[in-house]
DNA sequence: GGATCCTGTGACGAACCGGTGACCGCCCCG
DNA sequence: CGGGGCGGTCACCGGTTCGTCACAGGATCC
């Protein structure tokens, strides 16, 4: 868990002090003094995080913000001298991802930078379900076809679920209102309708399905269909 | 200094004693018996503490450890029955925050987890929680939507941080009382009425919610609303 | 100690979804 | 080629879930 991270800070003590507490800290630093400076290093070095004190030459640290905001999504961790500052930066709502009032222990600072990078990969251990130009993510309960979201009733989306969980093999109807609902067996029916939804929603054609496939005799299987590639 | 705390303990008499004294100490406790239920509870209500015992059925408490410790900032109190599996713990590194070998007092157990909430004063970092234009303050306690300051009362702020700790995530209704309230359950409508008060606050149009989005059959969860590409 | 605010709850209407039977069309097999 | 079975579709009813409201008890703050 290293990343490298910009330290845009007008005093080169505090500058230094920081860089040596990230760097014992196994981070990668570069050190700016200067508002266009650390544009320029964000650029050309992409940094994954920076720390950014308020009161800097050149440009003022909320400029840098919301230059920052504007065209990337590294993280911002603002330094503020003063608590009126404080105000001023979250009244104005600037995209900083965290702050701290300075005078602040060095140590302080090492934890919240580990904080946020940790939060980095947000979408962490996430059990995504991809079926060629389907994706079912079971945390967001979303299902993604072709990138465009698609609306899913509860029945549908367990329906769905069930049949990603394992690509191309065949459930029979049994065993998919068994995995839907545990017990009460059902018709067979209910799965007939929520496949008639569901293919109107994942199938180009839903007179052809390519996805959501019938296995006469048998029940129903999730393929990838064709060559894909989005 | 009160602190949700999780108790993974097999004997259950010395779970029981352990959570008594740790209440004593005006903690909340949840207590399990098991090391995939310990990984569930620290995943569902995030507890600050751990104290966790060597001997575990289903995972062994040091695959728990190392479980925790690979994507979690839980302080772990590991309890040990002789002092060579002491050694072995301490040999092999797995990082625990400290550790008692049993029999213990205790009152030595609350006065080791005292020691240990107290010992990061700041280190538990809480970096602002950001979900399109709307910014959670923990440390504050104050919301902000679109740069102007949200009144929130605490039920409604709790609410929104957890639903904002993972955004676009789904949370049941169980899962947020959980994490507000950590214990206790309460009627499912207790959350709506939340949900009904917050969407006025933080929706441009509380009949067409942008954010604070109703999942039919399941629960809520917090988006960013429009165009986003993270 | 009193006023204010918040929280939790039951009730109720509205919106939504799920399951079913009927009917028809299609597919396999003899 | 024809029959029997299987799958597709549809509309509808019942049940569940959700949104909202008003209210009572309790916590909080002067």
């Amino acid at each position: 868990m290293s990343a490298l991270i910009l330290v845009a800070e007008d005093d080169e003590n505090q500058a230094e002090l920081v860089r040596r507490y990230l760097e014992q800290d196994h981070h990668r630093v570069v050190v700016v003094h200067d508002g266009r400076d650390a544009l320029d290093v964000v650029r050309d070095q992409r940094p994954e995080l920076v720390v950014l004190d308020l009161m800097l030459p050149g440009l003022g640290g909320l400029d840098v913000c919301r230059a920052l905001r504007a065209d990337s999504d590294v993280l911002v961790l603002m330094l503020t001298a003063r608590s009126t500052e404080d105000d001023l930066l979250h009244g104005l709502g600037i995209g900083a991802d965290d702050y701290m009032t300075k005078p602040f222990s060095p140590r302080e600072l090492v934890a919240r930078v580990r904080t946020l990078l940790r939060r980095r990969p947000a979408a962490r251990a996430a059990p995504l379900l991809r079926v060629g130009p389907i994706v079912v993510d079971p945390v967001r309960h979303e299902v993604t076809v072709r990138g465009s979201l698609v609306e899913c009733t509860p029945g549908e989306f367990g329906l769905l679920a069930v049949l990603a969980s394992e690509v191309n093999r065949v459930f029979t109807r049994e065993q998919l209102l068994d995995r839907m609902h545990g017990d009460s067996y059902l018709t067979t029916r209910t799965i007939d309708t929520h496949v008639k939804n569901l293919r109107r929603k994942i199938e180009t054609n839903s007179r052809t399905p390519e996805h959501l496939v019938t296995v006469y005799g048998i029940g129903y299987k999730l393929t990838a269909g064709r060559a894909d590639a989005p």
